[in-house]
DNA sequence: TTGACGTATGCACATGTGTGCATTTATAGT
DNA sequence: ACTATAAATGCACACATGTGCATACGTCAA
Protein backbone atom coordinates (compact mmCIF):
# COMPACT_ATOMS: atom_id res chain seq x y z
CA UNK A 1 0.00 0.00 0.00
CA UNK A 2 1.30 3.11 -0.87
CA UNK A 3 2.04 5.81 1.74
CA UNK A 4 -0.73 8.44 0.65
CA UNK A 5 -3.22 5.67 1.49
CA UNK A 6 -1.53 4.46 4.38
CA UNK A 7 -1.95 7.66 5.85
CA UNK A 8 -5.40 8.21 5.20
CA UNK A 9 -6.43 4.58 6.42
CA UNK A 10 -4.22 5.77 9.75
CA UNK A 11 -6.49 8.97 10.11
CA UNK A 12 -9.58 7.53 9.42
CA UNK A 13 -8.96 4.73 12.06
CA UNK A 14 -7.76 7.22 14.62
CA UNK A 15 -10.98 8.79 14.13
CA UNK A 16 -12.95 6.15 14.59
CA UNK A 17 -11.51 5.71 17.89
CA UNK A 18 -11.32 8.93 18.87
CA UNK A 19 -14.39 10.01 18.04
CA UNK A 20 -16.14 7.60 20.86
CA UNK A 21 -18.21 8.66 23.94
CA UNK A 22 -15.50 7.63 26.05
CA UNK A 23 -13.41 11.37 25.87
CA UNK A 24 -16.57 12.98 26.67
CA UNK A 25 -17.39 11.38 29.32
CA UNK A 26 -13.90 10.87 30.88
CA UNK A 27 -13.41 15.01 30.64
CA UNK A 28 -15.97 15.72 33.56
CA UNK A 29 -13.66 16.22 36.70
CA UNK A 30 -16.60 14.63 38.57
CA UNK A 31 -17.15 11.45 36.32
CA UNK A 32 -13.51 10.84 36.53
CA UNK A 33 -14.14 11.64 40.72
CA UNK A 34 -16.80 8.20 40.74
CA UNK A 35 -15.06 6.20 38.77
CA UNK A 36 -11.91 6.04 40.97
CA UNK A 37 -13.95 5.98 44.05
CA UNK A 38 -15.65 2.91 42.44
CA UNK A 39 -12.15 1.65 41.68
CA UNK A 40 -11.06 1.86 45.28
CA UNK A 41 -14.32 0.96 46.87
CA UNK A 42 -16.05 -1.82 44.55
CA UNK A 43 -19.10 -2.03 43.54
CA UNK A 44 -22.01 -0.03 44.88
CA UNK A 45 -25.56 1.42 44.61
CA UNK A 46 -26.51 4.78 43.67
CA UNK A 47 -27.35 5.77 46.91
CA UNK A 48 -24.14 4.90 48.20
CA UNK A 49 -22.24 6.67 45.76
CA UNK A 50 -24.00 9.45 45.90
CA UNK A 51 -23.51 9.83 49.51
CA UNK A 52 -19.83 10.04 49.06
CA UNK A 53 -20.10 13.25 46.66
CA UNK A 54 -21.67 16.63 47.45
CA UNK A 55 -23.44 16.68 43.98
CA UNK A 56 -27.39 15.33 44.44
CA UNK A 57 -28.84 12.18 44.03
CA UNK A 58 -30.47 12.89 40.47
CA UNK A 59 -26.99 14.58 39.38
CA UNK A 60 -25.02 11.42 40.26
CA UNK A 61 -27.32 9.06 38.84
CA UNK A 62 -26.77 11.29 35.61
CA UNK A 63 -23.20 11.03 35.75
CA UNK A 64 -23.40 7.08 36.26
CA UNK A 65 -25.35 6.73 32.97
CA UNK A 66 -22.94 8.64 30.98
CA UNK A 67 -20.34 6.36 32.51
CA UNK A 68 -22.30 3.20 31.63
CA UNK A 69 -22.78 4.23 28.09
CA UNK A 70 -19.20 5.19 27.72
CA UNK A 71 -18.20 1.76 28.80
CA UNK A 72 -16.71 2.96 31.79
CA UNK A 73 -18.75 1.15 34.37
CA UNK A 74 -20.69 -1.78 34.46
CA UNK A 75 -24.41 -1.88 35.83
CA UNK A 76 -26.21 -4.36 37.69
CA UNK A 77 -29.76 -4.08 38.70
CA UNK A 78 -30.60 -5.92 41.74
CA UNK A 79 -34.38 -5.80 43.30
CA UNK A 80 -34.54 -1.89 43.31
CA UNK A 81 -31.18 -1.37 43.51
CA UNK A 82 -28.79 -0.15 40.89
CA UNK A 83 -25.00 -1.27 40.93
CA UNK A 84 -22.25 0.03 39.32
CA UNK A 85 -18.31 -0.53 39.26
CA UNK A 86 -15.51 0.08 37.59
CA UNK A 87 -15.17 -2.04 33.94
CA UNK A 88 -11.43 -2.89 34.07
CA UNK A 89 -11.44 -5.68 31.22
CA UNK A 90 -13.42 -3.28 29.05
CA UNK A 91 -11.41 -0.55 30.01
CA UNK A 92 -8.39 -1.97 29.15
CA UNK A 93 -9.41 -3.18 25.73
CA UNK A 94 -10.56 -0.17 24.77
CA UNK A 95 -7.05 1.62 25.78
CA UNK A 96 -5.07 -1.74 24.05
CA UNK A 97 -6.76 -0.33 21.18
CA UNK A 98 -6.39 3.02 20.48
CA UNK A 99 -2.56 2.39 21.64
CA UNK A 100 -2.39 -0.21 18.33
CA UNK A 101 -3.78 3.16 16.55
CA UNK A 102 -0.71 5.50 17.81
CA UNK A 103 1.58 2.59 17.32
CA UNK A 104 0.07 3.33 13.51
CA UNK A 105 0.58 6.23 13.05
CA UNK A 106 4.11 7.03 14.72
CA UNK A 107 5.89 6.25 11.54
CA UNK A 108 3.52 7.95 9.35
CA UNK A 109 3.06 11.43 10.92
CA UNK A 110 6.46 11.90 12.71
CA UNK A 111 9.27 12.12 10.47
CA UNK A 112 11.76 12.76 13.26
CA UNK A 113 10.73 10.83 16.20
CA UNK A 114 13.68 11.39 18.48
CA UNK A 115 12.45 11.83 22.38
CA UNK B 1 0.45 -4.95 50.36
CA UNK B 2 -2.54 -5.75 51.58
CA UNK B 3 -5.69 -5.21 49.46
CA UNK B 4 -7.12 -2.38 50.85
CA UNK B 5 -3.94 -0.21 50.60
CA UNK B 6 -3.17 -1.25 46.96
CA UNK B 7 -6.58 -0.38 46.00
CA UNK B 8 -6.10 3.05 47.47
CA UNK B 9 -3.07 2.98 45.18
CA UNK B 10 -4.50 1.91 42.44
CA UNK B 11 -7.59 4.49 42.80
CA UNK B 12 -4.99 7.32 43.13
CA UNK B 13 -3.16 6.51 40.31
CA UNK B 14 -5.79 6.36 38.19
CA UNK B 15 -6.87 9.66 39.08
CA UNK B 16 -3.61 11.57 38.43
CA UNK B 17 -3.53 9.64 35.07
CA UNK B 18 -7.34 10.51 34.01
CA UNK B 19 -7.30 14.09 35.50
CA UNK B 20 -4.74 15.52 32.93
CA UNK B 21 -5.99 18.17 29.64
CA UNK B 22 -5.87 15.27 27.66
CA UNK B 23 -9.43 14.32 27.65
CA UNK B 24 -10.59 17.80 27.89
CA UNK B 25 -8.68 18.65 24.60
CA UNK B 26 -9.89 14.80 23.13
CA UNK B 27 -13.15 15.18 24.36
CA UNK B 28 -14.57 18.40 21.36
CA UNK B 29 -15.30 16.59 17.66
CA UNK B 30 -13.94 19.87 15.92
CA UNK B 31 -10.12 19.26 18.07
CA UNK B 32 -10.44 15.62 17.10
CA UNK B 33 -11.37 16.43 13.51
CA UNK B 34 -7.77 18.55 13.33
CA UNK B 35 -6.03 16.22 14.87
CA UNK B 36 -7.03 13.56 12.46
CA UNK B 37 -6.47 16.02 9.45
CA UNK B 38 -2.93 16.69 10.61
CA UNK B 39 -2.18 12.71 10.74
CA UNK B 40 -3.09 12.41 7.31
CA UNK B 41 -1.93 15.52 5.54
CA UNK B 42 1.16 15.80 7.87
CA UNK B 43 3.09 19.40 9.65
CA UNK B 44 1.23 22.45 8.51
CA UNK B 45 0.92 26.19 9.76
CA UNK B 46 -2.15 27.81 11.01
CA UNK B 47 -3.88 28.95 8.18
CA UNK B 48 -3.04 26.15 6.08
CA UNK B 49 -5.40 24.10 8.58
CA UNK B 50 -7.87 26.93 9.21
CA UNK B 51 -8.45 26.63 5.14
CA UNK B 52 -9.28 23.22 5.87
CA UNK B 53 -12.02 23.61 8.61
CA UNK B 54 -15.38 25.94 8.59
CA UNK B 55 -14.18 27.83 11.70
CA UNK B 56 -12.09 31.01 11.67
CA UNK B 57 -8.53 31.14 11.77
CA UNK B 58 -9.00 32.62 15.12
CA UNK B 59 -10.72 29.81 16.07
CA UNK B 60 -8.63 26.93 14.83
CA UNK B 61 -5.91 29.08 16.49
CA UNK B 62 -7.32 28.09 19.63
CA UNK B 63 -8.12 24.56 19.51
CA UNK B 64 -4.35 24.11 18.07
CA UNK B 65 -2.90 25.94 21.27
CA UNK B 66 -5.51 23.28 23.85
CA UNK B 67 -4.03 20.66 21.93
CA UNK B 68 -0.65 21.33 22.36
CA UNK B 69 -1.02 22.75 25.75
CA UNK B 70 -2.45 18.61 26.26
CA UNK B 71 0.36 17.27 24.45
CA UNK B 72 -1.55 15.82 21.42
CA UNK B 73 0.98 18.07 18.91
CA UNK B 74 4.32 19.39 18.26
CA UNK B 75 4.85 23.49 17.71
CA UNK B 76 7.44 24.64 16.15
CA UNK B 77 7.91 28.19 14.84
CA UNK B 78 9.58 28.48 12.03
CA UNK B 79 9.89 33.25 11.18
CA UNK B 80 6.27 33.70 10.76
CA UNK B 81 4.44 30.51 10.69
CA UNK B 82 3.98 28.32 13.66
CA UNK B 83 3.53 24.60 12.28
CA UNK B 84 1.63 21.64 14.05
CA UNK B 85 2.54 18.04 14.03
CA UNK B 86 0.79 14.85 15.60
CA UNK B 87 2.87 14.13 18.39
CA UNK B 88 2.75 10.37 17.95
CA UNK B 89 5.43 9.28 20.21
CA UNK B 90 4.27 11.02 23.01
CA UNK B 91 0.58 10.49 22.57
CA UNK B 92 1.98 6.79 22.53
CA UNK B 93 3.60 7.09 25.68
CA UNK B 94 0.83 8.69 27.40
CA UNK B 95 -1.56 5.41 25.82
CA UNK B 96 0.79 3.41 27.61
CA UNK B 97 0.86 4.84 30.83
CA UNK B 98 -2.79 4.55 30.74
CA UNK B 99 -3.20 0.93 30.00
CA UNK B 100 -0.58 -0.26 32.70
CA UNK B 101 -2.78 1.95 34.93
CA UNK B 102 -5.88 0.09 34.08
CA UNK B 103 -3.89 -3.29 33.84
CA UNK B 104 -3.19 -2.60 37.76
CA UNK B 105 -7.01 -1.81 38.29
CA UNK B 106 -8.44 -5.02 36.55
CA UNK B 107 -7.42 -7.72 39.39
CA UNK B 108 -8.73 -5.03 42.12
CA UNK B 109 -11.82 -4.00 41.11
CA UNK B 110 -13.74 -5.94 39.10
CA UNK B 111 -14.66 -9.82 40.74
CA UNK B 112 -15.58 -11.28 38.34
CA UNK B 113 -13.13 -10.18 34.81
CA UNK B 114 -15.10 -12.58 32.25
CA UNK B 115 -16.09 -11.11 29.27
C1' DT C 1 10.74 52.68 9.31
C1' DT C 2 6.97 51.30 6.77
C1' DG C 3 3.88 47.98 4.96
C1' DA C 4 2.30 43.23 4.43
C1' DC C 5 1.45 38.90 6.27
C1' DG C 6 0.85 35.10 9.84
C1' DT C 7 -0.72 34.41 14.33
C1' DA C 8 -2.68 35.34 18.81
C1' DT C 9 -5.88 37.89 22.04
C1' DG C 10 -10.04 40.78 23.92
C1' DC C 11 -14.67 40.95 23.68
C1' DA C 12 -19.56 39.76 23.07
C1' DC C 13 -22.75 36.23 21.98
C1' DA C 14 -24.96 31.61 21.41
C1' DT C 15 -24.93 27.03 22.64
C1' DG C 16 -23.91 23.19 25.64
C1' DT C 17 -23.92 21.12 29.97
C1' DG C 18 -23.63 20.44 35.04
C1' DT C 19 -26.61 21.35 38.86
C1' DG C 20 -30.69 21.13 42.08
C1' DC C 21 -35.56 20.76 42.91
C1' DA C 22 -39.99 18.57 42.09
C1' DT C 23 -41.92 14.78 40.26
C1' DT C 24 -42.44 10.26 38.17
C1' DT C 25 -41.40 5.38 37.62
C1' DA C 26 -40.17 0.90 39.47
C1' DT C 27 -39.71 -2.47 42.93
C1' DA C 28 -39.94 -4.49 47.75
C1' DG C 29 -42.42 -5.09 52.00
C1' DT C 30 -46.80 -5.07 54.63
C1' DA D 1 -53.99 -2.61 47.24
C1' DC D 2 -51.10 0.68 49.91
C1' DT D 3 -46.83 2.57 51.64
C1' DA D 4 -41.93 3.13 51.56
C1' DT D 5 -37.65 3.20 49.31
C1' DA D 6 -34.40 3.42 45.13
C1' DA D 7 -33.55 5.40 40.89
C1' DA D 8 -34.58 8.13 36.90
C1' DT D 9 -36.68 12.17 34.37
C1' DG D 10 -38.62 17.11 33.33
C1' DC D 11 -37.66 21.55 34.09
C1' DA D 12 -35.27 25.89 35.05
C1' DC D 13 -31.03 28.10 35.98
C1' DA D 14 -26.01 29.17 36.22
C1' DC D 15 -21.76 28.54 34.40
C1' DA D 16 -18.50 26.86 30.95
C1' DT D 17 -17.05 26.94 26.37
C1' DG D 18 -17.03 27.23 21.22
C1' DT D 19 -17.60 30.81 17.90
C1' DG D 20 -16.78 35.11 15.08
C1' DC D 21 -15.40 39.81 14.70
C1' DA D 22 -12.15 43.47 15.54
C1' DT D 23 -7.78 44.23 16.85
C1' DA D 24 -3.11 43.71 18.70
C1' DC D 25 1.35 41.34 18.41
C1' DG D 26 5.42 39.46 15.89
C1' DT D 27 8.10 38.72 11.93
C1' DC D 28 9.73 39.34 7.26
C1' DA D 29 10.65 42.21 3.06
C1' DA D 30 11.32 46.81 0.96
Amino acid sequence: MPPPRRRARAARELREILDSRLFRALCEPVRVEIATWLTESGPADVNTIASHFPQHQTVISRHLAILHEAGVLRRTKRGRHVYFEMDGPGMTDRMEKILERFRNIVPLCCPSDED
